[in-house]
DNA sequence: CCTGTTGGAGAGTTTCACTATCCAATGATT
DNA sequence: AATCATTGGATAGTGAAACTCTCCAACAGG
């Protein structure tokens, strides 16, 4: 398959596909002659990733092709693999350390750990990007005003805990290692903004029970 | 309190705070002379979700003006004017309505919703965004090969309504409209990457529960 | 052989969120 | 009252990010 043909199964132009070579997000083509390549299946996958990651996910460039690098990366364990696709993921920005709040928050948040049980978020988390995104944006709700009652957040922790049982038991009708990092990354992207809709539309079910339209 | 003053308290350099005005995220002072305006802590208050809408939730500008507008609205009955902030807010691109996978994504989402009983979404939710945004995420997974089991949906859709129970008894505990409006927006756009921060911790807690580390 | 296409490289374009510069009017200080 | 920094407003410029365009030599097909 040459690049036009690429471009035209996965719906992407070839200017677009030649970026992506450059930028490393793709792997180049089977080097047929000098000016030509060969392009498969996998290819049109992983474009298709890609773009999901991109547009779905809002990645940045530079991002995606970290988080893909961790997809193609078999040489490490499963967990850490999985952990290293996920923390290269976004988490929104870094809490600022000078900020008052963010020793509040990281009080609030080191409470609402304790409170839940989860261990592994006192061992390894405070380096975790995702701790670090948790205390940030519980600084940012304190920061605008916003209550963040530790019921509540406790709460809601369970029911994210449940996802999370979910997701890995969806995690685990994968066969291959791969797949499983890959799925995981697509979980973290691709559901996100599903879980997320189901939410609003919950909201707006659950509004309409108790108010009515 | 003059321009410089408002900067200060916000943390917000004065050119900003003036592209804001200009664009109209921001009232604009009482005027006292013709070169001076009078800011109060609204608008200390108001900028600070103006950031937080911005940079936190990632609005483009256009988005939050309008977001913004509805919460300003108070012509509207609460429902509605919930929903029309809501609906404002980005869900991604809208579903492709030529794809062949949108029309599997939509009958997939019609089986899920009258699996879980909800109502509204069916008598007028084909019209909202949340829809919309929820067949399009569905596209998405099927169109990359990623399973959408849904079993799996109905579940995290009941744990999502469990939260969106949470979110609206957390609304309830404010007083005005105008705040719970406002609380409604805040919780989409600030407490959607706490949840999702929390599902990862999840994630990683239940993964080193399962495997170890 | 000739024409059109291909892959590659670099520069250019667009969009967006700011940001810097000017300007006349003003307020604050001397 | 004289001076001088500041203010609000308008306009143009900046920087980053994600493409997109242009050019070119090397082919491939007829």
């Amino acid at each position: 398959m040459r690049l036009s043909e690429l471009s035209e199964k996965s719906g992407v132009k070839t200017a677009t596909i030649k970026y992506y070579l450059r930028e490393g997000l793709l792997h180049p083509g089977r080097r047929i002659t000098a000016t030509q390549a060969d392009y498969d299946e996998r290819h049109v996958r992983r474009l298709r990733l890609v773009r999901a990651l991109i547009q779905v996910g809002r990645l940045p460039v530079a991002t995606a092709r970290e988080v893909l690098s961790h997809i193609d990366d078999d040489s490490l364990g499963r967990t850490i693999r999985l952990g290293a696709a996920l923390w290269s993921l976004p988490h929104g920005p870094d809490p600022d350390e000078e900020a008052p709040e963010t020793a509040t928050a990281r009080a609030e948040v080191e409470r609402l750990l304790d409170r839940i049980g989860w261990a592994t978020s006192q061992e390894i988390g405070s380096l975790s990007p995702t701790y670090r995104a948790l205390v940030s944006s519980v600084a940012t709700l304190i920061r605008l005003g916003y209550p963040c009652d530790i019921d509540y957040l406790a709460e809601q922790a369970g029911l994210m805990h449940q996802v999370a049982v979910q997701d890995l038991d969806m995690m685990e009708t994968h066969p291959t290692e791969s797949e499983q990092v890959e799925m995981a990354v697509a979980s973290a992207v691709l559901y996100e903004p599903l879980l997320m809709s189901l939410r609003r539309m919950a909201q707006e079910e659950e509004s309409a029970r108790r108010y009515g339209l």
